[in-house]
RNA sequence: CGGGGCGUAGCGCAGCCUGGUUUAGCGCGCAGCGUUCGGGACGCUGAGGUCGGUGGUUCAAAUCCACUCGCCCCGACCA
């Protein structure tokens, strides 16, 4: 491909839209561009990276046993409902009416459809297992699109259903999805951590996500430096320690005038965070939800839904608190009636804590549990965080960002119950096939290469994603050889297969080589009356400084086994 | 949806507070000509703007007011 005549012009200056290393470099380069929020336009050179990466991941799905077919993105809603997953991915899903007034929803993920199609075609135990992808634009409404490609409202996702007799069979489908998706970050150049997830709108038992550490992240990752435990801080553990109170001590009001934070509370009655209760506001489903947890610790938000199993959360609004007749500042569960009241498991660990009294200005010493107040339910619902013990060997937790770059879940027999996917079993019972999902974002997978191959040069793309593998970059001069040898070099390269971007453009060097460094191809070919005094062409690759004089009539030879 | 910020040429910005001297300006980029040519060269000439939209105030609005649309960032959601 010729510069002078590629779609697509790089920029000098940073565009001010663009906060994330790898929405800048993609702007800059020329390979996308927002139409509206979320939504982007892959110009040529960030096609080709995409259906690079496209191709990895079909390979590895094919290996793994997948059959590739395509499914509609026009989804009836009433297959939503039947699910009930209409009401979990909520305002996330895009909907529409056709002209008979029929509702619609833009499919944004395809368990309904493609489960509806296997029930209808699977009837015997022998068609199974089965392993089914698609690779295509999905849809979905995000609350906040942001970063350029890590997180837009219509993207292509490849997605991987897994429909296996039994739980043993999906746990073999599952583990080889998990090799296959290790092999696709490794083919692309994006090292990822395998983490425990909570499931999330998709429902399901097992979960694992694959993270790509990047500053960028949206994703906290709680892990341990001693042992293998990774998981999300969405559904971490970690070992709460216990507080030593001594034996329960009757219970006395302080005065604590214009003090409302654990920190304040903490401070002026001198007793540390872990040794106070907590008391945090929740409206779930409408309906307001007192929590108790331990000073020291945070309220994990995921964990509390998961406990309540409802479909919306959000924090309480001091109106609502106020409302309910709870003194803010000064709550606490003793003596609150009508009112749910969760508690975290860390309020059993210790004695003689500091609540509030529920009247203004007043706290509570020496509150203990179960003999001050009751509660409703009592679970982990507390947020992991660095410098906890593992829950698994009690090594010492620590906490790294990054971008979820692929996600596994084992959906078990959910979405087949609800939609009656059955098949005939050997003694001739019918039961629900059992299923797992398996998705990656490959716009995503881009960014979050570039997010981890760049200098402040540029992008540095991993071979095997490179939108090209060779960037001939001539330095024209009057009167010398450098634009016939280039030709020449160009059309031979490109006869031999091998893909070069050719930058035929009457530019200075410094402009030719900044945008070479910021486009990132692999290596890079100068041809200069310099180069051609020694009968010579000069490489770099991208990742080195060093360059290296290759003489004419080797180059060929040289660069196809370097970009082989 | 809550909080913060921003809409002026393809990109980055100034002008707005304190309406009129601006024919709305600067840099990059773009077009033409010439000189340059190993790390974003220089000169000259030139093209390009519904100042996000609507309504209002005013003799006069990019500038003041109201409404509205859009975009970005922080939180709740996810590949």
């Amino acid at each position: 491909m010729r510069i002078s005549q590629l779609f697509g012009k790089t920029q000098r200056e940073i565009p001010a839209e663009a906060d994330t290393i790898s929405h800048q470099l993609l702007l800059r380069a020329g390979m996308i561009r927002q139409l509206t929020s979320g939504v982007y336009s892959y110009l040529p050179l960030a096609w080709r990276v995409l259906k690079k990466i496209e191709n990895i991941v079909r390979e590895e799905m094919d290996n793994a046993g997948g059959q590739e077919l395509l499914l509609p993105a026009l989804q009836p809603l009433e297959l939503w409902q039947k699910s009930g997953r209409d009401l979990a991915f909520g305002q996330g899903l895009f909907t529409l009416s056709d002209r008979r007034d029929h509702k619609l929803a833009l499919g944004p993920t395809h368990e309904e459809v493609i489960t509806e199609l296997v029930g209808a075609t699977v009837q015997s135990y022998r068609d199974l297992p089965l392993r089914l992808y698609q690779i295509q634009t999905k849809f979905r409404d995000e609350p906040r699109p942001r970063g350029g490609l890590l997180r837009v409202r219509e993207f292509i996702m490849k997605d991987l259903y897994s429909f296996d007799i039994d739980a043993a069979g999906l746990d073999e489908s599952y583990n080889r999805m998990l090799q296959a998706y290790r092999n696709i970050y490794d083919r692309c150049g994006v090292p990822i951590r395998l983490v425990e997830a909570d499931s999330g709108a998709i429902g399901g038992k097992d979960s694992h996500e694959f993270i790509a550490v990047a500053e960028s992240g949206e994703d906290e990752v709680i892990y341990c430096d001693k042992c293998q435990y990774t998981a999300n801080v969405e559904k971490a553990q970690s070992v709460k320690e216990k507080v030593e109170g001594g034996e329960p001590l009757p219970r006395e009001e302080v005065s604590t005038p214009g003090i409302a934070t654990i920190e304040e509370v903490s401070s002026f009655l001198k007793v540390t965070p872990n040794r106070t209760l907590k008391a945090v506001f929740y409206v779930a489903d409408s309906k307001l939800i007192f929590i108790v947890i331990r000073g020291d610790l945070e309220v994990n938000e995921i964990k509390l839904k998961n406990a309540l199993g409802s479909t919306e959360l959000r924090l309480a609004t001091s109106a609502e608190v106020a409302e309910s007749g709870i003194i803010a500042g000064a709550a606490s569960p003793v003596g609150i009636k009508n009112i749910k009241v969760i508690a975290d498991d860390s309020i059993t660990s210790a004695t003689n804590l500091v609540a509030g009294a529920n009247k203004p200005a007043t706290h509570l010493r020496n509150v203990n549990y179960p003999r001050d107040f009751r509660t409703d339910l009592i679970t982990d619902i507390a947020k992991a965080q660095a410098g906890d013990s593992c829950p698994r060997c009690g090594g010492k937790l620590s906490s790294i960002y990054g971008i979820e770059v692929g996600h596994a879940f084992k959906l078990g027999t959910v979405i087949s119950q609800k939609l009656g996917a059955q098949f005939i079993d050997q003694s001739g019972l019918s039961r629900p096939i059992m299923m797992g999902c398996y998705g990656i974002g490959l716009g995503r997978l881009l960014a979050a290469a570039i997010e981890q191959n760049h200098d402040d040069k540029g992008i540095i793309w991993p071979a095997a994603i490179a939108p090209y593998q060779i960037h001939l970059c001539p330095l024209y001069r009057e009167g010398s050889k450098v634009s016939e040898v280039a030709e020449n070099l160009y059309t031979e390269l490109t006869t031999q297969g091998l893909e070069v971007l050719f930058d035929d453009r009457q530019e200075s060097p410094g402009v030719k080589f900044n945008d070479a460094d910021l486009l990132g191809i692999p290596l890079r070919v100068t041809i200069s009356p310099r180069t051609l005094e020694k009968n010579s062409i000069e490489m770099k690759k991208r990742t080195e400084k060093e360059t290296q004089l290759v003489p004419l009539d080797e180059i060929t030879e040289r660069l196809k086994e370097l970009s082989s």
